[in-house]
RNA sequence: GGCCCUAUCGUCUAACGGUCAGGACAUCGCCUUUUCAAGGCGGUAAUCAGAGUUCGAUUCUCUGUAGGGUCACCA
């Protein structure tokens, strides 16, 4: 057996942003490339020049490389095949354009699109596919470059072939036409050129959507007509929108990839939950590093059914991603998120603020948000109380405000260089095992010094806040 | 309409033809607790339907149903 070198190909097509599903796709040829040590490789598909948006290039490239998804040839990096952009490459699809025609395989179109149109109109009136074919002409002319070219499918026949993924395959004659390989512009069309530079750059594995399976069988035509050998196929299942019915798309809602970076989604965990959406490693291991992920990744495991997202998910993931990252990382990231200084300098001095705010969040916006709502406020600023709420259940204020001057007492014993979580617990718990409830102490000295309904226990936040500011605090409110 | 693909808890999924149909997210309950979060423990929950093959079918075959894709001078 020989080792075959693998080269697989990311080929999006600059119309905006990048969405998951195109992520996704990109992410599995990726893998594969990278668990075979082969090569990967983007192109751009930049042939229809009516749906290029400005700026996509940059965009994509931009998405990727937040991900990490890095190539060994490419548009900006070039390599052994530039260009990478289909627009510079014309000449080569010209080339095997004429391969084509010298085998009488390749003929220009004598219609008019609107007459293409009134056919096409006919045959869905008929409630019959559309096929070109059936009104190929007798006898071609020769192709002048104004008129688009059309491929002659040699033989009209039924297809079956092997993927990696969905097995044996099969698609009935009315897959097979006539269709265009080099539009009236001059630019050819995708059904033409990726094939011309997949056998240029020499692709072993293609990995794309379930879409493309109906015309595989005019890929295969073509290859069969130049006389080369297809790559393989790996046909991926499709990623559904929130619906969970149709597939996702950028006209319902699938959002921007990029988008997720902003809300404060690690890279590492999008990329673990991608490779999860129609994939699974055999086991029941659901985090994976990326590099864990390049070890176990395996075709054969991609799944044949559509997957729809599931955020919530997304969100256990990478808090699960969260949870490994040092005390330096948790700051860089969490930083990008906080606009006021005083909370900053004060998360540097105390790491238990960092661990409490790292446990609450799923993702590095939800810090935002906490500040948003005030629920980080009273760390650095003396937070606002109303009496009332200091009271527990029905015990009277009498009660609590002498339960409170026992623990401002007991605080006071303790050292400034021992105030810490554990002597505060300690000295805290004592006074309140000895009251009908602890909440009589433990509530209001918690609101007293978060003047918040919900907010983490009053230990760490005595300790935080330290001796001074804790028993002022308390001092205040009795 | 033709052709093609798919079908297991709400969601993502596992299960050489023989499992009590397993795991994860979500959800619910309990524990821990002064609240919230986290954590620990546990529960509810699925093989689309009908035939066939077989001693035995989630698994194989057929039909139906449902969903998806495709039938461009888009990719």
């Amino acid at each position: 057996m020989q080792e075959i070198k693998v080269v697989t190909r990311f080929a999006p097509s600059p119309t905006g942003f990048m969405h998951v599903g195109g992520i996704r796709t990109a992410l599995y040829a990726w893998l594969w490339a990278k668990k075979n040590n082969g090569t990967f490789i983007l192109r751009i598909e930049d042939t229809d020049k009516k749906r290029e948006v400005a700026g996509s290039i940059k965009h994509i490239i931009e998405s990727l490389n937040w991900l990490g998804i890095n190539w060994d040839e490419g548009p900006n990096i070039g390599g052994s095949h530039a260009s990478y952009l289909q627009s510079e490459r014309l000449d080569l699809y010209k080339k095997y354009a004429q391969i084509l025609i010298d085998k009488g395989l390749a003929y220009p179109d004598p219609y008019t699109e609107e007459e293409v149109g009134i056919f096409r109109d006919q045959a869905e009136l008929a409630k019959k596919p559309f096929l070109y074919r059936e009104h190929r002409p007798e006898t071609f002319n020769v192709w002048d470059d104004m008129k688009p070219l059309r491929f002659k499918t040699p033989e009209i026949k039924s297809y079956k072939w092997n993927d990696l993924v969905y097995g044996d395959l099969s698609a009935g004659p009315e897959a097979l036409d006539d269709f265009i390989l080099i539009k009236s512009d001059g630019y050819p069309t995708y059904n033409f050129a990726h094939i011309v530079d997949d056998i240029e750059m020499g692709v072993t594995h293609v990995m794309r959507g379930q879409e493309f399976i109906s015309s595989t069988p005019k890929f295969l035509s073509i290859y069969e007509a130049l006389g080369i050998k297809p790559p393989f196929y790996a046909t991926l299942p499709p990623i559904m929108g929130a619906d969970g019915k149709k597939k996702l798309g950028k006209r319902d809602g699938a959002k921007d990839v990029l988008e997720y970076r902003n809300e404060g989604y690690l890279p590492e965990a999008m990329i673990n939950f991608l490779a999860l959406l129609g994939w699974n490693p055999g086991d029941e291991r659901e985090i994976f590093t990326v590099d864990e992920l390049i070890k176990v990744f395996n075709i054969s495991r991609i799944g044949h059914s559509g997957a729809q997202m599931n955020l919530e998910k997304l969100d256990w993931i990478n808090k699960e991603h969260i949870k490994k990252l040092s005390n330096e990382e948790l700051k860089e990231n969490i930083f990008k998120y906080i606009p006021n200084n005083e909370l900053k300098d004060l998360i540097n001095i105390k790491n238990q603020l960092l661990e409490i705010i790292s446990k609450r969040i799923s993702k590095w916006g939800d810090v935002k948000e906490m500040i948003e709502k005030g629920e980080l406020d009273f760390f650095y600023k003396e937070p606002k109380f109303s009496k009332e709420k200091l009271i527990y259940k029905n015990v009277s204020l009498e009660i609590i405000s002498n339960n409170l001057k026992q623990a401002i007492n007991a605080l006071e014993s303790l050292k400034e260089k021992d105030f810490i979580v554990e002597n505060i617990k300690n000295v805290l718990m004592q006074i309140a095992n000895n009251l009908d409830s602890r909440g009589e102490l433990l509530h209001p000295v918690r609101y007293a010094l978060s003047g918040l309904d919900k907010s983490p226990d009053p230990f760490i936040i005595a300790e935080i806040l330290g001796k001074n500011e804790t028993l002022s605090r308390l001092q205040k409110v009795i």
